[in-house]
DNA sequence: AATGTCATCAACCGCCAGATG
DNA sequence: CCATCTGGCGGTTGATGACAT
């Protein structure tokens, strides 16, 4: 009875991942595409669950991730959309291409929720505070049980090989330009060994998809306002409108005005969704 | 130089929702 | 309709590096 564990636990590599594990899978993922996560281990030869080449994937070797350090617009982006979603990471990662819900997660509780108490701060919010956590939310807090199959944290893990992670200059921190999707950023020389894994990524990667162009009306950014953010398909207008939105207008007559040009089909329907 | 503390972030976990048989 | 599988999400942990003492 129950769910069956993701994949069998003994035998399997945890922790840190090494550059020949990291190889392996962009090898088999470039020859066999995304997917059959729990099947790939196998295939690949890789002693690893199917969650974590999932996630190594998502989070670290796909091509079309941004590297780097976020931007001032990005961190404007995020502490508004936060305040529009909450904890909604990977929606929050779906508006910021080539970042991960990971990454702006982990920005976002080690950088900005603590910049962001002090009242004082520039970046402080004009707005209410998120909404509550969605139908997610309702979890259980039990704890798990002691003979779970999975322990919180693996014996391993306290004894977690002591692997050099090459963190770069942090000032400078970012991905070789071709993985870059139009940022201006400075590059630094390929310093990281996850450079030296990754062939250039296909063109089309390096292209928007879906994007709405920005409006051209006064009301959104200057080309040089954009600047990073320039692949985003939404102008501040469009935040403000959908900010206001979320403050309690009437989200239903609002959305017949002609909004459809200023929301995608997700984000209205989470709108129509959360705040009835 | 040695030690302690803090900040960062990759990787893990449990849980959930949708898909499938 | 039900049980199971699969992919995905958000919360949390802990190794590591940077900085302070």
């Amino acid at each position: 009875m129950g769910r069956s564990p993701c994949c069998a636990k003994v035998g399997l590599n945890r922790g840190a991942w090494t550059a020949i594990e990291d190889k392996i899978l962009i090898s088999y993922i470039s020859a066999h595409g995304e997917g059959k996560w729990r099947n790939l281990p196998k295939r690949a030869g890789l002693k690893r669950c199917g969650k974590s080449c999932r996630l190594r994937w998502l989070n670290y070797l796909r091509p079309d991730i941004k590297r780097g350090n976020i931007s001032p617009d990005e961190e404007e982006l995020i502490v508004r959309l936060h305040n529009l979603l909450g904890n909604r990471w990977s929606l929050i990662a779906g508006r910021l291409p080539g970042r991960t819900d990971n990454e702006i997660k982990n920005y976002w509780n080690t950088t900005l929720a603590k910049r962001l108490a002090k009242p004082t701060s520039p970046a402080q919010p004009s707005r209410p505070p998120p909404p509550p956590p969605p139908s997610r939310a309702k979890r259980k807090t039990v704890p798990p049980p002691s003979n779970s199959c999975s322990p919180r944290r693996p014996p391993s893990m306290a004894t977690r090989p002591k692997v050099s992670r090459a963190k770069p200059n942090k000032s400078l921190r970012t991905f070789p330009s071709q993985f870059s999707l139009g940022s201006s950023k400075p590059v630094i020389p390929i310093g990281d060994d996850r450079a030296q894994l990754l062939a250039p990524p296909p063109p089309e990667i390096l292209q928007t998809e879906g994007a709405v162009p920005l409006p051209t009306g006064g009301d959104s950014l200057s080309e040089g306002q954009l600047g990073d953010l320039g692949f985003l398909d939404f102008s501040e207008k469009m935040l403000e409108d959908w900010a206001t939105m979320c403050d309690g207008a009437d989200i239903a007559a609002s959305t017949e005005e002609g909004k459809d040009s200023m929301l995608d089909l997700e984000s209205l329907s989470y709108l129509l969704e959360e705040w009835p």
